[in-house]
DNA sequence: CATATTTGACCGCT
DNA sequence: AGCGGTCAAATATG
């Protein structure tokens, strides 16, 4: 209770704004990369230098960008039309965020933090008795997996080290942490939960950032870490083709509240076509599957920046990265 | 044998 | 006291 008001707090006008302004940067990029890949008019013009691009990948760019842009603009208007709301965004924050009937994951995990935060910096004075866990930021991100055999791998490794049973919830959380904890020091988390509605939702809260190379890096060897929430699928493991063959669809509906994230890579998934849109909207034809849904949410000490980086390089119909903190 | 997962116990907080 | 989060021994897997 007491939490919520803080967090509302938090997400006051001016984050909001940030949002508005990032997105509108956003947007300002994608259309230059549109102009650069001379997305309109039988594409003479614009490529100039750019390498030569496979036609099919070409033309998945340009619905990628097109994509983009239509998603940018809708995030922009919702972004907008929530500046002038930016009391009731707190719960808005809940309901969209939250699945329809799982309270409990979405204020216990995210709650616990900033708890934490605000306990340590109180008790300044004298040392802090709490674990020392303290995440900059968390994420709340649910997915979906048509396949029922768990959650999408986030591109990360993770290991698995704990479950419990929580109050009032159907299905156990698992927690896992990046498997280079102890050789990199990373320190990202991650707790998994089914919903409580619907057993193919998930409800993923990503604590702390990667700070080890293989997260993004080896892609491949990340399908590995897709044990993910995999805790009733120990006796059917999934293999590995099914992963790559997978398309996912982001759709962030965070936005409605602040803003949205997700350090989703999709891993080795050379012919996916990954959607993302924010603002809760609709979604481009994907190829296989499933449809993911990312809401994210905050509450960390970084509650009025946000930055969004989309990393549209060479090679980024191979791999996409699409992450934001705020 | 090395690494990952499971699971009961423990810890800190409310 | 109860809860969520973490630890660590036992176990499973490759």
């Amino acid at each position: 209770m007491e939490g919520s008001s803080s967090d509302g707090s938090r997400y006051g006008g001016s984050g909001r704004c940030a949002l508005v302004a990032e997105l509108v940067q956003m947007q300002g990029m994608v259309r230059q990369l549109e102009a650069e890949m001379g997305t309109h008019g039988g594409g003479g013009g614009g490529g100039g230098g750019a390498a030569p691009m496979a036609a099919g990948a070409d033309e998945r760019c340009r619905a990628l960008v097109s994509g983009l842009l239509s998603s940018i603009d809708r995030s922009i208007s919702i972004a907008r039309s929530c500046c002038t709301e930016a009391a009731a965004a707190g719960r808005l924050t809940q309901q969209a965020g939250a699945a329809p009937e799982s309270p409990p994951s979405a204020d216990g995990s995210a709650g616990s933090d900033l708890g934490a935060d605000s306990r340590c910096r109180a008790n300044a004075a004298g040392p802090c008795k709490k674990r020392k866990t303290l995440p900059k930021w968390s994420k709340q991100v649910k997915v979906r997996s048509v396949q029922d055999v768990g959650p999408l791998d986030d591109g990360f490794s993770w290991r698995k080290y704990g479950q419990k049973d929580i109050l009032g919830a159907k299905y156990p959380r698992a927690y896992f942490r990046c498997t280079h904890r102890h050789t990199q020091g990373c320190h990202a988390s991650k707790q998994v939960q089914r919903a409580d509605g619907d057993p193919l939702l998930f409800d993923v809260v990503y604590h702390g950032d990667h700070t080890c190379a293989h997260g993004v890096r080896s892609a491949a060897a990340a399908i590995d870490g897709q044990a993910a929430a995999s805790a009733e699928q120990k006796h059917q493991p999934t293999p590995p083709q099914e992963q790559n063959a997978v398309s996912v669809a982001f759709t962030s509906m965070a936005v409605v509240n602040a803003s949205t994230s997700s350090p989703f890579v999709s891993p080795a998934m050379s012919d996916c076509q990954i959607s993302y849109e924010l603002g809760g909207g609709s979604m481009a034809g994907v190829r296989n599957v499933p449809d993911v849904e990312l809401a994210s949410k905050t509450n960390s000490s970084m509650g009025d920046d946000m930055e969004f980086m989309f990393s549209l390089d060479a090679d980024f119909l191979d791999t996409y990265k699409y992450s934001s903190y705020f």
